[in-house]
DNA sequence: CGTAGAAATGAGAATGATTATCATTTTCAG
DNA sequence: CTGAAAATGATAATCATTCTCATTTCTACG
C-alpha cells in the first residue's frame, strides 16, 4: 500500500499512515503518541511540521481551529458564516442558507448526534486578503 | 436603550454594550481593550467570566472554536461535521448534505468571499455523552 | 447605620496547544 | 569523500485562556 506514497520520507510517511488508520480524528498530540511507538526518536515540532505540509499538500485536513482565538458575536439569530482561509476573519452570511430539516436531522441521527443547531461556513479568501497578494 | 438589560450589573453590560455596537466580531481581547475605556479598572479574567456567561443565557455567540485543541482528518473528499457541544468530540456525517452551489456562490459573494470549500456543521450532544449526563 | 456572609472582581500565576530557535544530524550532488 | 542545504529534535518562547486567591463590593438583616 503505497499509494501516493512519492515525495513522502519516512516520517511523514508513518504520520499519513498513523492518520489513514485512525477511525476518530486525533489531535497533534495524540499522531505524536502514535508515530513515536515507530519512530522513538520522532520530535512535537516534527509532526507539527509534517502535519501542516501534508495539510498544506492537501493530503490531510486540519479540523476544529479556524482562528488562533475565540470570537464573539451579539447577534445570536441564526446566521451562517465565511472564514477567511487566509486570516482567519469570521464574516457573517447576511443571506442565510436554508437546510430542510428532515435533512439535518437524518444527518444528525447517522452521526449520533442530539441535534441542536447548525451552520452552513464557507471558507475562501476575504475581499481584504484578495487585495493584499495577488497570486 | 436598556432592552433586556434585567440582571446585568455594570461590567456585563459594558461588555454587551461593546459587542452590540461591534460590526466585526472581537476577541475576547479586543473586547478588554474596548469596554477598559468605559471601565479602566477592570480585568482581563473578569471579561472571560462575564463572555462565558453572556454566551450561557444566549445572549451573545462564541464563534471560532470547536475544541481546545486542532484536530486531524485523512479523509480530504468533501464532507460534513458534527461536533458536540459538551466534550467537543468531531464526528465525520457520513451522509453529506448537497447544497446547490448557486445558493453557496451567491452566499459567498454576499459574504465577499472568494469560495474555496464549504461545510455544514451540526451542533448537539454526541451519543457518549447523551448516555454519560442525563439532564 | 453596621456588619457578616456571599458574590464579584482583578492581578498575576498557571496551563496547554502551538510555534520559534538553534545546534546537530542527515541527505546528496559533485 | 566533502561541504552545502535541508531536515530534525530538544527546548524555550508565545499566546489565548483558565485558575487562584486576596481584596472589594453587594445585600440582607439586626
Amino acid at each position: 500500500m503505497m499509494e501516493e506514497t512519492h515525495n513522502l520520507n519516512a516520517n511523514a510517511q508513518a504520520v499519513l499512515d498513523v492518520l489513514r488508520a485512525s477511525e476518530m480524528h486525533p489531535t497533534a498530540l495524540e499522531v505524536y503518541r502514535l508515530v513515536k511507538q515507530q519512530r522513538p526518536r520522532i520530535g512535537l515540532a516534527t509532526v507539527y511540521r509534517i502535519l501542516h505540509q501534508l495539510a498544506e499538500q492537501g493530503r490531510i485536513k486540519e479540523l476544529g481551529r479556524d482562528a488562533d482565538c475565540c470570537r464573539y458575536d451579539a447577534r445570536t439569530t441564526r446566521h451562517d458564516h465565511g472564514i477567511c482561509t487566509q486570516c482567519g476573519a469570521l464574516l457573517d452570511i447576511p443571506v442565510e442558507i436554508a437546510l430542510p430539516l428532515e435533512t439535518l436531522q437524518a444527518a444528525a441521527q447517522a452521526a449520533g448526534i442530539e441535534l441542536g443547531s447548525h451552520e452552513v461556513r464557507l471558507y475562501g479568501r476575504c475581499t481584504t486578503c484578495q487585495n493584499a497578494n495577488k497570486t
